[in-house]
DNA sequence: CGACTTTGACCGGCGC
DNA sequence: GCGCCGGTCAAAGTCG
């Protein structure tokens, strides 16, 4: 695996914060998100990327780009921290921008409200590690409870995956395993069909997060990466400079592609030809993502075409996003 | 020695 | 019911 960088400074200052792959010699030319029928912000909201709705210009919202002036202050000091408390936790994961995220509410509902879905996120099963149900509540009960893969060596059956809502970024890089700020641990690797690469599994590797990653090349375009996300973080990102959390760095990183268009923008975020973000609605989630990867590629093609001489805005908010 | 990766085995869901 | 396949476990190996 091409990735297996274990010399690699993986969470050094310099490398460790960028949205970009570790050490990778790629350079952005472009990224941008392509359409999708969610608001991003709302979607970085919902999985942890809390991003400030003024600042969000470059989630989909109002046009221009992060202001890493007006977000960093917001994050200094107390947010610094890599690991919270499960209730200092709880605002951020509760209610980061209540109003972006309404919709994105409605949609978990609906996810949820699928029977192959619901029985089990509502029941909470005591899955073992795989149980992602990253809400306040159960991250403080994940805290005063013993470590849930202690019950995971009894628990083998009788148990369902519980699927948490996920979205897959779509990056053209050579690198497998992009930088995203956090600690992954990889627990699994399986050859796909119909794919000549291999996917990847990743859990965070916070005592009490579980969220998870899927990194997979496409078997369409091999230059094409898709990493998929499941779940929320319930914590500050590890391994971002002192004062900068997920939100600065995944404004940074944005913002970065936009080349040259921040100050402050950093080499490493420069490493990777990102294509698209995109949230697995709810009927696909749980599905093979090799499959979807095919549509979001697609959508991203097309999508670039839209794009062509639209600016830098049009590298990374989709046009309908700067109409709101 | 701890953290992490590798990898074969196992399990559950799903389609036939 | 059976087989396929995706996802996960966990022991062993690797690395710093």
């Amino acid at each position: 695996m091409a990735g297996k960088e274990k010399g690699d400074p993986e969470f050094t200052f310099e490398s460790s914060w960028g949205f970009g792959h570790r050490g990778s010699d790629d350079v952005v030319n472009h990224g941008y998100f392509f359409g999708s029928d969610y608001k991003e912000s709302s979607m970085l909201s919902e999985f942890g990327w809390d991003i400030p709705a003024e600042s969000s210009g470059v989630c989909g919202c109002d046009g221009g780009f992060v202001d890493l002036d007006r977000i960093e202050p917001d994050l200094g000091g107390s947010r610094a921290d890599d690991c919270v408390s499960a209730d200092s936790l709880a605002p951020r994961c509760e209610g980061i921008s209540r109003s972006s995220i309404e919709p994105m509410v409605a949609d978990a509902s609906a996810s949820a409200s699928n029977p192959s879905i619901s029985s089990s996120s509502s029941e909470n099963p005591p899955e073992k590690s795989t149980v992602s149900d990253i809400s306040p509540s159960s991250a403080a009960a994940a805290a005063a409870s013993p470590p849930s893969d202690i019950a995971s060596k009894t628990k083998k059956k009788g148990q369902k995956r519980i699927r948490q809502q996920s979205f897959a970024f779509v990056t053209k890089s050579e690198i497998d395993n992009l930088e995203d700020g956090y600690r992954w641990r990889k627990y699994g690797q399986k050859a796909v069909k119909n794919s000549p690469f291999p996917r990847s599994y990743y859990r965070c590797t916070h005592s009490k997060c579980m969220v998870k990653k899927r990194i997979e090349r496409s078997s369409e375009d091999p230059s094409v990466v898709i990493t998929t996300y499941e779940g929320k973080h319930c914590h500050y990102s590890a391994g971002y400079p002192r004062g900068m959390n997920q939100d600065a760095a995944f404004a940074r990183y944005l913002s970065t592609l936009s080349n040259s268009h921040l100050h402050n923008t950093r080499p490493s975020y420069t490493q990777g030809n990102y294509l698209g973000i995109t949230q697995l609605p709810p009927h696909i989630q749980g599905k093979d993502i090799g499959d979807q990867s095919h549509d979001i590629v697609q959508g991203t093609t097309s999508s670039q075409s839209q794009l062509d001489g639209q600016g830098l805005l049009g590298d990374i908010v989709p046009h309908e996003m700067r109409n709101r």
